[in-house]
DNA sequence: CGGCGCCATACCGCCCGGGTATGACGAGAG
DNA sequence: CTCTCGTCATACCCGGGCGGTATGGCGCCG
């Protein structure tokens, strides 16, 4: 299988539509169809069931869909280091990703710390949406991550936890409920008038629900300040917290991991005394 | 890039000479030549350094050949398992892969508990060489594996630790040394007499050294009872002992760890439910 | 039942990947 | 110093395949 016909399925997978996906490949729809019906035989089975409205996954399809995607990842990947590789003949930077707004205060102490070694290279922070960090690993981008679980997947990558933490509603300050001492999630996700926010998918779009639709921290608090929303965060947010807001321990909620994460196999030197000195700053408990 | 052009570049990288390359790829030199400069064009940067004898990598070829080996793997993977989706149309089975003669006990408890749970679907074996099992898992020829640190590379794997395991010598039965209650590492490996034997690495060639050449466990223990080596092995490998061997232990050797592991997102209901029984059963500490 | 939306087929042209023949160039032998 | 050999690069040709346009088949919906 040539990537090209990866690019190609992978691009009619997510769009459903012969027709758009084209459009966004840049080339017609024959020949796209043409080249999705050669690897339906190439590989000797159903990637499609065809729909009078579009197309949709059979069983087939979604295993390369998935497989594929991380295939994709790792070939760009390998073209990406490899053009870095040659870019600078002196010691390679490294390019660390983030959430934009989390973790910042850890973030600020092992940079400084870092930047204090005798063999620190110079680190290109990249601040990415939320989610997008994991990808960046994967296909190249990014060289080192900071990643939380539950919410990314570690999958794949070697990593050193730097830090556990429980969750905290914050809301209103003023409001009745933030006189409580202690929340459940059941209790924290059903406050009348305060909804939860919805966050951005990966590919841009919102989930179904009641919640404002939101891009970042800032318009968050903003909104929470105003009275139309709660959220539940890990409680290293409290730095963030500032007038007009109220905290609530969530003493039911999954415990938020901060890792640091890198590539398998990765032979750079910047990252290995990167990842040396976060172990050393915070070394946490597995858990 | 295209997986095309990928091959083509391992070839000429494992081999250090386009027309071997093109032989081995069964097309003519001329096109390679021209297809490995087409790449060093399109990634701007060169990959091979020209001696009158041969090519040799470059660092940037250097980063390819370690990074687009294991994207190749992944793509064929994603091919391989795609194929096999749609083969069965009941519940997919699973293969298994593992060293031949390793941890065989342990195997086959977990085949036997396994078969006797009630959601167990088809297990198959595959016994492969030294250094396989991660290969066949990473390019899709296998579901999940038997492996053991520090010897195989689980990097990229989700694992489950099985067994931890102290390491000891096998000598001949009789042998001055085997009066010894304990070795170390150093002392072990040279004893006059009884040289280590040599496996073969993953392209089949072997090290240089002054050992016999082996290639199984049996040859081994066979080559040890006529008294021409000894060898350090895992101290499950005492199953094997009969008639003709000693065993000594080895204070300092490193642990061997037997971990079953598996490709992240796997989705194989099989998997999971093989690897549920195997912690159960196991579930050693994560040493 | 007509029109529309979507995918497939038919056909064509051109690029590119592969083949053969040959050149360039450095190393080593004599 | 020169001849020869080994190795990769260049030149040139050919054919398959990829992408383009035009059009057909076929459910749905109005």
């Amino acid at each position: 299988m040539e990537t090209r016909e990866l690019r190609y399925f992978i691009a009619v997978a997510e769009e459903a539509h012969v027709g758009r996906a084209a459009e966004r490949l840049g080339m017609a729809q024959p020949p796209l169809s043409r080249a999705i019906a050669q690897l339906e035989r190439r590989i000797g089975a159903d990637l499609f069931v065809r729909a009078p409205r579009g197309m949709t996954l059979t069983l087939a399809g979604e295993t390369l869909l998935r497989e594929g995607r991380t295939a994709l990842a790792a070939v760009e990947a390998a073209e990406r280091r490899t053009r870095r590789t040659v870019a600078t003949p002196g010691p390679a930077p490294v390019v660390l990703t983030a959430k934009a707004g989390a973790s910042s205060e850890l973030m600020a102490k092992l940079l400084d710390a870092y930047a204090a070694e005798p063999d620190a290279v110079d680190v290109e922070v990249v601040l990415s949406p939320p989610g997008h960090q994991a990808l960046m690993l994967r296909d190249g981008r990014a060289d080192v991550a900071i990643l939380h679980r539950p919410f990314d997947d570690l999958s794949g990558f070697d990593v050193d936890v730097l830090n556990v933490e429980d969750q905290v509603l914050i809301l209103p300050a003023g409001h009745p409920a933030s006189r409580a001492t202690s929340l459940t999630v059941a209790e924290a996700t059903s406050i009348p008038g305060l909804p939860t926010p919805r966050w951005p998918r990966l590919d841009g779009t919102y989930p179904e629900g009641p919640g404002p639709e939101l891009r970042d921290l800032t318009q968050v608090l903003q909104l929470v300040r105003l009275g139309r929303a709660a959220i539940v965060m890990p409680e290293s947010a409290r730095v963030n917290v500032r007038d007009g807001l109220a905290v609530v321990p969530v003493s039911d909620a999954a415990q938020v991991t901060t890792v640091i994460a890198w590539p398998p196999q990765s032979v750079s030197s910047g990252v290995a005394s990167l990842v040396r000195t976060a172990s050393r700053l915070f070394d946490a408990p597995r858990a």
